[in-house]
DNA sequence: ACGATATGAATGAATG
DNA sequence: CATTCATTCATATCGT
């Protein structure tokens, strides 16, 4: 049936070349990244034998300079790779599993592709040294916590009626002293704890019909 | 850049509701708000002529009031496009930064020509009325909460968003933008090409040769 | 050529 | 503020 990942084919990168369709300027080419067979199995190998999944920014460029070897690549499309490849096999998995059991269906149409857990195990080897899942990436502890003093916050908000807005980021670049002052004298600073749709939203669940 | 070629994506904003068809599960139709073009447009000339990042709650009433008026929207949307908007701008900017950068690699194969699109919409300035730096209404300053009890402050958020950085809006300070990789400018909007607060927009247009 | 599927890219929403 | 999830758009590719 339908193979999922069957672009095995050499498409070379793509550069540009003709790319008819679509010129607007000078070449606009494909706009999109094509990865190559190299790259698309490097990328498996990161995910499935290595589990990396939501790579972080700085292993984000690891890997995307070793793809280069391989061909055109930026920072971007190995994060979208990984986002695509991580929701997608997901969003598959809650569909198989969650299909409304509708019978005579059969199997739904539902090809039982995935699991490519076949191959990529020459290329293991290539893995210069990010592990991925050691320790590599330590925390940078951003700085102060120390609420100058006053550091507990254990109370449940009830009082946010309080709009002295002391609003400052008005004018280009006045906005250094925003919060600053004010920290002191303001239990409830920080700009937009105030606002905070998490606890204004208002979800309209209209019910199912 | 990436986009550009995508800028008609203005799939209808309303949110339907009928959703004529039934029978499977409810369709919230369109959960999400789909911002118009002229939202959008406001939008970024608030952040970058006018160098809004975060706004704060009082700001966030303001602005999404004033974009009513082009479609539906509420505050939290002014709220996360603002999140997200900066977050993204400083996340991609991290993914494509050569922080290594060790000599020898001769730059690797990364291509940094001119090619600048440089298409500059007409708009110099929309100048919202409200905003920034006028003083219009007599905005109450900061100041008397007769709360110094701090000892209960109420941040079940944990959000501690006192950070001294000297940064924002106008100085940014500390990290030197090198690149803006696929940063660039947007469909809707272009127009702090006027002037270069806190970058050189350069606008690399990932050509691939 | 066209429809279906696969997948890169973008972004709203949400969480930590 | 960083990261992640979910949706959706856009386009490349394959199947018929």
């Amino acid at each position: 049936m339908e193979l999922q990942q069957q672009q095995n084919q050499q498409r070379s990168q793509n550069e540009d070349g003709g790319s008819g369709k679509g010129g607007f300027l000078c070449r606009p080419s494909s706009t999109r990244w094509t990865p190559t067979n190299d790259q698309i199995r490097i990328l498996k190998d990161l995910y499935y034998n290595n589990g990396v999944r939501s790579p972080s920014a700085d292993q984000i460029q690891r890997i995307s300079a070793r793809l280069r070897q391989y061909g055109k690549i930026e920072g971007k499309n190995v994060f979208y790779w990984f986002q695509n490849h991580k929701a997608r096999e997901r969003q598959k998995k809650r569909f198989n599993n969650d299909v409304p059991l509708q019978r005579g269906v059969g199997n739904g149409g539902w090809k039982r592709e995935e699991s490519i857990h076949t191959e990529y195990s020459t290329m293991a080897s290539i893995t210069p040294g990010f592990p991925a899942s050691s320790s590599s990436s330590g925390t940078i502890s951003v700085g102060q916590m120390g609420n100058y003093g006053f550091g507990s916050v254990n109370m449940e908000k009830s009082f946010m009626d309080c709009s002295i807005s002391t609003r400052a980021s008005g004018g280009v670049g006045g906005s250094i002293s925003q919060n600053f002052g004010w920290v002191g004298v303001d239990p409830y600073f920080s700009s937009y704890t105030l606002f905070d749709p998490r606890r204004s939203m208002e979800e309209n669940s209209a019910g199912e019909e």
